[in-house]
DNA sequence: GCGGAATATTCCTTGACAGGTATATTCTCT
DNA sequence: AGAGAATATACCTGTCAAGGAATATTCCGC
């Protein structure tokens, strides 16, 4: 999970998923669409790969890159549990203010 | 997006978001449940705040902090996006790597 | 096995960013 | 106004990660 998010946080690795989203690549390609260079598409695509992100099939001398689906499907998950809570929070929000004042005045003796 | 992706590929600010998930919290309270000190609380709600996470609420010399869902949805939108190819280039990768071996065979002259 | 293509790895340098500490700011209460 | 609480900002420092260039590795066809 952290994994994945720092993976993706990285620019020019978004965009190497961004491309294999439309279909798999094998790594010269990618250099080329994104004017990259070889050797830091090869390090970004180890930083993906690590994280689960791609997956390589090589052909000859080349390596083709394609999309996992499991990390998007972790991903899926954990935004699920925000769905369902942070309607709630925003609706609860003046409730939490409310509290947080009283208290305040309550630590502060209210002078009476 | 990009913002949304960076703001949370850092540990602790991705702890913080998991803290405010359960209820909006004064900045004091996220640094000691996060054994952070209160400098860099601030300087990691910054950046939450800029990139539209979180939302602030003045409360007498305390500041609420709590979710803001439009991020959220629109991270769900650009994965929503991947739920529907990623499964198709999973059954077309065949076809792909088929292909490429096909090209390779070509461009070499195939010898006849 | 040799030459060349495609890719990975290594080493170096540099910039961004997170933590630490001190200080500024803002608000409340008396 | 002054004191003190809660928070934000500034400045410095160290670390880590990304880019650049060279080199190592792997694979194919001959």
């Amino acid at each position: 999970m952290q994994n994945t998010l720092s993976a993706l946080a990285e620019p020019n690795r978004l965009q190497i998923i961004e491309l294999l989203r439309r279909r798999p690549l094998a790594v010269g390609e990618i250099a080329v669409r994104l004017r990259l260079r070889q050797p830091q598409v090869s390090k970004h695509l180890r930083v993906l790969s690590d994280a689960g992100l791609v997956e390589v099939h090589p052909v000859a001398q080349q390596r083709i890159y394609s999309l996992r689906a499991e990390p998007y499907n972790e991903l899926d998950a954990w935004l699920e549990r925000y769905r369902r809570t942070v309607d709630e929070r925003f609706d609860r929000l003046d409730d939490i203010l409310r509290e947080q004042k009283a208290k305040g005045e309550k630590d502060h003796g209210h002078s009476k």
